[in-house]
DNA sequence: CGTTAAACCGTTAACTCC
DNA sequence: GGAGTTAACGGTTTAACG
């Protein structure tokens, strides 16, 4: 016996969605949001779909603030790194790079940059493949963003892709209109910062190269900001010990990192090290 | 602790282009 | 008709809830 089927197979349409589907749940959810419950969505917004291809279709395709196609040099370089360093955990690399899906950035992923950065066929975009300046310029960018990317309970980014309160009604979608700017003078945060900041927020920004005005919003924000990204973050990119979880007496922070790894050698060149020391002089410690 | 729903990701059907 | 691309599905894992 297998798992009862999320829905009445027999009663749901599959297979692509035509426009006049897609205009009757964007004006349903537009209009009431998720209710905090997809699968009772389609029967209540009269579509003949199941609430999961509604969900999928509606994060993937009609969500505003997607952004399809179009990836930049900057967007590559993040995914690889990323990949890189944590494998194919789509929606933390989506997490990274506001707007995009995780199914949009893994699709382009298997058709395109696995075949142009890894001709070996390799897993990591190891420097053999690599110019140096290009490996240089990833471990640079990694470093940097990595640990930009460690979210304040402050900032988020207002293109994210996957802010989603269940227990709202309201769109699963961050609104541009409560971010704010600020300047962030120096992409590279103190790591006791970090730590000591919540990681309760699923986006932020990862690109540019520290000149870049980062976003905040209020409090009320966070609120709809998704528990998946969040636990993403912290299954992916480690368990943090010490005060508050984090740093230890000797100011010096040590992660566990729990993703499978994938190369040490390349992890540590990209300074995923167990010890941060040697992360100092990135950090401008 | 069992059940349910959401989230995630690998796979593939469907489509487009040459 | 084969290759490349993309949207969507299916199955599994995770989180939330009673």
């Amino acid at each position: 016996m297998g798992r009862a089927p999320c829905c009445d197979k027999d009663n749901v349409k599959k297979g692509p969605w035509c426009p006049e589907e897609d205009a009757t749940l964007k004006e349903y959810l537009e209009k009431h949001g998720t209710g905090g419950n997809w699968i009772a969505l389609p029967r209540k917004a009269g579509l003949k779909r199941c609430g999961k291809s509604c969900r999928l279709r509606w994060l993937n395709y009609l969500r505003p603030g997607i952004k399809r196609g179009g990836f930049t040099e900057e967007d590559d370089k993040i995914i690889c790194t990323l990949h890189g360093s944590i494998g194919s955990r789509w929606s933390v690399i989506a997490s990274q790079l506001p707007g995009r899906t995780d199914n949009d950035i893994k699709n382009y992923w298997n058709t395109k940059l696995k075949k142009t950065l890894l001709p070996g066929n390799s897993s990591c975009p190891k420097s053999e493949n690599m110019s140096n300046e290009t490996t240089n310029e990833i471990r640079h960018l990694n470093l940097q963003q990595f640990w930009a990317s460690i979210p304040t309970a402050e900032t988020y980014d207002s293109g994210n892709s996957a802010c989603f309160d269940t227990n709202s009604n309201a769109l699963p979608y961050s609104s541009e209109s409560n971010v704010q700017n600020y300047d962030s003078n120096g992409l590279v945060p103190d790591p006791s910062l970090i730590i000591s900041r919540s990681m309760q927020v699923s986006g932020f920004h990862t690109s540019g190269s520290g000149s870049e005005n980062y976003s905040k919003t209020s409090s009320q924000d966070l609120s709809g900001l998704s528990t998946s990204s969040t636990l993403a973050l912290e299954n992916s990119y480690g368990l943090w010990s010490g005060i508050n979880g984090s740093v230890k007496e000797d100011g010096i922070m040590h992660m566990d990192f729990g993703c499978e790894s994938h190369d040490d050698e390349f992890l540590n060149g990209f300074g995923f090290q167990e010890d941060t020391r040697e992360l100092a002089p990135y950090l401008g410690n």
